[in-house]
DNA sequence: AATAAAGTCAACCGCTTCAAG
DNA sequence: GCTTGAAGCGGTTGACTTTAT
């Protein structure tokens, strides 16, 4: 193709333009949408005298000229429903704009990133530690690490659920056992037993695939699962119920979460101040993550349909659970084929293994009937995925 | 005030899907 | 069933703006 001179123009020799939009143009394109309606965007640039390829004129309308476009930043209501729906479909942006009323695929997509970039650069603990467990992991740390290979951000962020598999897999939290007051931060992450982990065999064959109860918007999210979930699950483990409150515990592994969870970042100021308290801090999913935040904003009701025990979202602009996380693809399967890991399978004796989650409604069946087993067994030593035996 | 860094957003590119012939 | 063109989609880029130093 013709190489780009840029400067927003191609060569005097070519016929097309590149580069914004300029106003006129706008004006000639809305003129010919008028009259001749949305599509054949090939023809508009043979019909209007455009010098815009029929891409390009369709992109510029469905993003900037079609009537109902909404402008300006996402609402808190949109914010959440983003967020569900990524933990739902991934990176389907123009499904999810489909569901988002005057939004572009585009916009979403923009936002999207922009907050995953946050999330990730922001690098907070993901996971609650007690002070004791913090000493204990900062030694563990210390040690060598294992060799282990992580799987890149980019093979893995892109995912999907294209399959309504059957769960082989599933952690669901330990329960809390002091789980009030000092613990709040805690119970943000397991604050219920909708939030769970699931991994499903792919029965056309794919492999594996690691997803998440579309119920759980704070472990569903593509930033989590693929950054700090997938850099850390191999590596996780339950603490026992005996250990104050609970944990995962990462174990020896390069961390994007080496900050350290401060007794003062792991409180809430309880005065709904979210987003000035936000600002502060690094985001909704770390603060999910590392446990301090507020019922508030905890309760970001994606459930649609699920109870929320707090149904006002106001103020807690861009704040929002589970930002950044897909459902991985199976074509994980092949690295985890490999993967050796030490994770603590909890020992859940499902009683009903008929179920079948499902992923696109937010409620799965296993929330409402899984009931949280307080033991948690550490499995020692490894094991690959794909040995581990299915407890669901 | 100047500069660098970070964030935002519009647009392009390449690939896939779909329908018509 | 194959080819071709249009449309759609998701990833990426780069210009512009905002914020921090």
């Amino acid at each position: 193709m013709e190489p780009d001179v840029g400067g927003g123009l191609r060569n005097s020799n070519s016929t097309l333009k590149k580069g914004p939009w300029t106003a006129g143009e706008d004006l000639v394109l809305i003129e010919y949408v008028k009259k001749h309606g949305e599509g054949n965007w090939n023809a508009v640039q043979r019909n209007s005298g455009l010098l815009r390829c029929g891409k390009s004129c369709r992109l510029r309308w469905a993003n900037h000229l079609r009537p109902n476009l909404k402008k300006g930043a996402f609402s808190p209501e949109e914010v959440g429903l983003i967020v569900e729906l990524h933990s739902q479909m991934g990176n389907k942006w123009a499904r999810m704009a489909s569901q988002i009323p005057g939004r572009t695929d585009n916009e979403i997509k923009n936002y999207w990133n922009t907050r995953v970039k946050r999330r990730l650069k922001a690098g907070l603990p993901i996971y609650p530690f007690e002070h004791g467990q913090q000493q204990q992991l900062e030694e563990q740390r210390h040690k060598p690490p294992p060799q282990t290979t992580t799987p890149s951000l980019s093979s893995l962020v892109a995912a999907s659920h294209r399959h309504n598999p059957s769960p082989l897999l599933a952690f669901a939290p330990p329960p809390m056992i002091n789980s009030a007051a000092n613990n709040h931060h805690a119970n943000s992450l397991f604050a219920n037993s909708r939030r769970q982990l699931k991994l499903y065999h792919d029965n056309n064959g794919g492999g594996l695939t690691l997803s998440l109860d579309a119920s759980n918007p704070m472990m569903a999210s593509s930033t989590f699962l693929n950054q700090g979930l997938l850099n850390q699950l191999p590596m996780i483990g339950y603490n026992s119920p005996s250990s104050v409150g609970y944990g995962m515990e990462a174990v020896g592994l390069p961390s994007i979460q080496s900050a350290a969870v401060t007794p003062a970042a792991s409180s809430s100021n309880g005065t709904g101040e979210f987003e000035a308290a936000g600002r502060s801090r690094s985001g909704l999913l770390e603060d999910l993550l590392v446990g301090n935040l507020t019922e508030e904003e905890t309760d970001f009701d994606f459930s649609h349909g699920v109870s929320s025990s707090n149904d006002s979202n106001e103020g807690v602009e861009a704040k929002v659970p589970g930002e950044g996380m897909a459902p991985m693809d199976d074509e994980l399967m092949s690295l985890l084929d490999n993967f050796p890991l030490s994770v603590p399978i909890p020992n859940w004796n499902g009683e009903d293994g008929s179920e079948s989650p499902i992923l696109t409604n937010g409620t799965s069946n296993m929330m409402h009937s899984q009931p949280i087993n307080s033991e948690y067994n550490p499995i020692a030593g490894s094991c690959l995925w794909n040995n581990m035996p299915s407890i669901y």
